[in-house]
DNA sequence: TATGAATGAGTCTTCATTCAT
DNA sequence: CATGAATGAAGACTCATTCAT
């Protein structure tokens, strides 16, 4: 009986091996440039054998991208909460920055590729990890950290935040940044000082990273 | 010699068609469903004709990416320059913006494609509408309006920050934001909030759009 | 010993329901729909074990068509030979069609599809079925029932007049013809007619079915 | 402007090629053996030049059957009406058969095949051909040369006949036939003293071919 | 005996691009 | 200047078949 348990590890292998092969391929040849005959090169397979594992390729491009979205998910989750609402807040949206730019690839599938160029169903998927962010927006709301009340917004305000700072490090990495870290420490400040009551502020601005 | 200047007219009128030709098919079929067959069909003239106006398909697109570039530099210089500086500023970022939204299409070849899919030397072109920031930035802090002089981070800042609303709701229109109005203004009172000294802090957060 | 014996019964069992599969999956997929593959997973085996059974699909195909060829063999031979040699054949010929409307499919393979593409042999195999009806000929020959006594030759202008009303309902099941039990008896009719002696016609040309 | 001309004469002459390619690999390779691969090489052409004279491959084989179909028709048409109305309609069935057995081709897509494998739309084309075929029954029946006065019973069941023997012939060249023209005659002789009454009958039976 | 992973050749079709006209 | 026929390569995907297990 060892054997079945052996072929289907075999099997999760390879499935796995395609999955990075492709996420490879995608970051190196966009959306555009990926196709399924190149894939199955790079992997030194035939064309087939993907087809054992993924029924198409838009099933296979899916699964990267639910995969992109549990990946960061779990990296969200797994920041400690503090004790202090604030500082938990702000280890997430650092979580959710360091997550787009150690996988940048799943976070251009995620949130930056629109895939089938615009066609097709809209994506409605980023809500679990917009919903962890809530969460930690909530709390602080809750002690009243911000002088809104409005969550929602907040939320929304801080995730398109985060999001910039990470996309476009992601998308022109050769940029004249002033250092990677700092910008993203003073995208943060900024708009958790600008959400603040004013006695809160971060005083640090002049620092240098 | 009047002939030689009809014939140049004509041969820019054509390539406009072109390039207008080619801007509509992207928005309609989008990145992967264009091509230059079905843009010839498009325009009533044969495949061969284009390529007496470019050199493959990618100086196209390419034209498309610096014409994209080039729109926004304008809307950028179009704004009035109004005598408080800061108000300037958040002019230029909600023109930013707006042209995002306007103009999606040309916004995602800039700022959100990768042109090539990765391939090719790395875009530089942002500079022109950056430094436009940049100015704007400067003149805010001569007149120490932020807590912080140093204009590079600070642009920076604001840079990801208007890119991030901007390229968030281009890519999930159909997130249930919270009044695509009320989310911008959102993000710039934050970003600008955060920056500035305490004294001059927005004091509209609690209003509903 | 007796396991050898169950061991070859269950072999022909496995290979009955891989025909009796193809033929079903043939009916539903048409010629070019068939697929080994689908017709595995039709069973509930995997590719490689129709292999075991049947060398290639060529074979099995060929299979099928030899059961056409066999059980229209059978039909005939179930009709029971009246005393009149004249009904006989009339019983045979409607049998022939019977069997071709109720079996399509494998009167398809048999009569009306060439096998292989045309590519193989030149089928020889009707013969069997055609030595039937020539012998039902034969009968009303000896019995002087006809004006020619060229048993060949009339056995040959029935074979081609029956083929021909089966496979035409086959072929267009879709024609308005006037009733296909009217067409198939007005057929066999004016053929037995045109063969025999004046003085035993059919005299029911005008009633309506 | 002979260019034009020119050109579109050496178009309609790609076209014919095609076409013509088509038909004999269909004959030669079957309707599954088809391919546009294998036809492009056939004439020497690549791929993507079938395509800038048809749009598919169903369009190309629909246009085969089409051709057919008219050919056929045209066959018909060219049959001199002789006075003898009877005369008229044995000369418009052997008509038929002739165009089938010189076009077999042509007959096979027409009425033989089925194409798609019994999927999609049932052909509905052959009613035109038949039209001409009723009418000269129609002229037969207005003389009161037949028995029944039927027109469309005995149209179907003529149809039906010369339909057999046709498909027979061109499906089963190498069936040890009586000679085609003997089975061809008496088979029209069969069908036509079957419907005619008794005083017209062809005396012709015994005759050797 | 049966599996099922794997392949290589093949399917239809579309593409960017060239070039004689 | 413009055409449009032609190509070769590539696209996603399916297939019949083999073979180690």
């Amino acid at each position: 009986m060892r054997v079945q348990a052996r072929r289907e590890q075999q099997r999760q292998a390879l499935r796995e091996t395609i999955l990075e092969a492709a996420r490879e391929a995608l970051i190196q040849q966009g959306y555009e440039g990926f196709s399924m005959r190149k894939l199955a090169e790079r992997i030194g397979y035939s064309p087939g054998t993907i087809y054992l594992h993924f029924e198409a390729k838009e099933d296979l491009l899916g699964q990267l991208i639910e995969e992109a979205f549990s990946k960061l998910l779990e990296a969200l989750h797994e920041v400690h909460d503090s004790r202090d609402a604030m500082q938990s807040l702000r280890n997430k949206l650092r979580a959710y920055i360091d997550f787009g730019l150690r996988f940048p690839n799943h976070y251009h599938f995620a949130f930056i590729m629109r895939p089938g160029g615009g066609t097709g169903p809209p994506p409605l998927r980023p809500h679990a990890s917009f919903d962890v962010l809530r969460n930690a927006v909530r709390r602080c709301v809750d002690q009243k950290r911000f002088r809104s009340s409005d969550v929602e917004t907040i939320s929304q305000v801080l995730w398109a935040t985060i999001h910039g700072i990470t996309s476009l490090l992601i998308v022109l990495p050769n940029f004249p940044w002033v250092g990677r870290d700092r910008v993203i420490d003073q995208v943060i400040d900024t708009a958790i000082d600008g959400l603040s009551e004013p006695s809160a502020r971060t005083d640090s601005k002049e620092e240098t990273s």
